[in-house]
DNA sequence: TTTATGATTCGCTATAGATCGAACTATATG
DNA sequence: CATATAGTTCGATCTATAGCGAATCATAAA
């Protein structure tokens, strides 16, 4: 079995903890500045600029400057698909670093995976979305009539920037065990809430909080989400 | 962002290169002993020992003993489901640790993942099963016709041992980078193409090798698979 | 019983790499 | 220009752990 994937590089990469932190605060979709990073990674800027250059030598994220600042995202929607599955498996294990807080609540409420909606409401907006024929067949193509209902939500698809990434995927969500929404169209959703004053998010976390009024229309548009489920030790 | 699960420590475990070796050569659904494990890994019986404690202790690998052998196998399902995701990731940043030969070739077109069919045949297969309507609905649920479809191959749903583990599951490609089926059908079906002669596994390795007979029938039922795609650099 | 083989435990060594202090470069701001 | 801040590079240290030899335990075969 010397064949596949060299799957212990980017194990090894994710592997350890300063950069497990780091990958996990660039899982808000934000890109950071190295010292940010630092800071979440608990570790003093130089050794945090080493681990940086590994992960962008390694493929995992992705460098831009402006001006005197460096600013590191994830690579791609890849990564954060494989960080949320291992999220997953981490979960499952019981290997969590903290005692459950209400901040943890609130995660597997609504959250941020990257850069679309992820938690209960992540999936039960998927579910609806699939349930309503907005997204049909197994490749999750836009029906006509899911045009028409994203119009009606004030979502213009031709309008998106035109790119080569798929237009919807799935995401395995690690609280909920099941599948949400994500590419361009998830991306397009979450910043839709946002702008349109549904839900904020919580500064430094990837947490999203939706006010009473968003909560409302998103269960008039996407049904009411299923109660979060309780912990599996 | 000092919340959520601690991914450092479950990526660290698959991080290292013998243990890495271990979790692929399991990745071939059969339970294999120590001594077998140490060689795939190409280490010392004993440093082996350590590690497979390890990744006992770690939640990764479950152990079994019979006589004086003890047998090892992957923990669940969602452990493979992660250590697919990872190859996928790295063979799309180009890690990989050997140069690609013919095996490779093979591996893209059909192999084991865990316990169902992979590669391309896999993902062909579940699009099928999609598109016939025999799995519809977000859940994958088998439609009262998919039973009739089922029982024509010969496969009696009720007679399948019964569990909690889901029916219907997706599992994400790393060749193919598209879904093909998991759970207790899938493991079910290609149990059900070895037991009925249309194909064999090879020793040593994940390639599932079709007869010429037993892809003709796969074509009739399941449609002709897609050409294996070009490497992505 | 003895003998052979599989697996583990112990003790030791060697090494990779995580960490930080200090010096250095580059960009912004006054 | 000087000065402050962001980021990197270099060198040194220190720790975790992978690796193996040798001995030990466990089970099976003879």
């Amino acid at each position: 079995m010397r064949d596949g994937p060299d799957i212990a590089r980017v194990a090894a990469l994710i592997g350890d903890p300063a950069r497990a932190n780091m990958l996990s605060a660039l899982m808000s979709g934000k890109a950071l500045t190295a010292t940010e990073l630092a800071q979440e990674a608990g570790v003093q800027a130089q050794t945090a600029s080493s681990h940086l250059s590994r992960l962008v030598e390694g493929g995992l994220v992705a460098p831009r400057k402006s001006g005197r600042h460096k600013y590191f995202s994830l690579a791609g929607e890849e990564v954060a698909d494989v960080l949320e599955a291992l999220m997953g498996l981490a979960a499952g294990k019981g290997h969590l670093r903290t005692r459950t807080g209400p901040k943890d609540q609130a995660m597997r409420q609504a959250r941020v995976c990257y850069n679309h909606l992820a938690g209960e409401m992540g999936v039960q907006m998927f579910r609806s979305l699939q349930a309503q024929g907005v997204l049909v067949g197994p490749d999750l193509q836009v029906s006509p009539r899911g045009r028409q209902f994203l119009n009606a939500l004030g979502l213009d698809l031709a309008a998106l920037p035109k790119s080569r990434a798929p237009m919807c995927k799935e995401c395995l969500d690690w609280s909920a065990r099941q599948s949400h929404l994500a590419g361009r169209l998830g991306r397009a959703l979450l910043s839709h809430f946002i702008d349109e004053g549904w839900a904020r998010r919580q500064a430094d976390s990837r947490v999203v909080q939706f006010t009473p009024q968003g909560l409302r229309l998103f269960e008039k548009h996407f049904g009411k989400a299923v109660r979060p489920q309780e912990d599996f030790a």
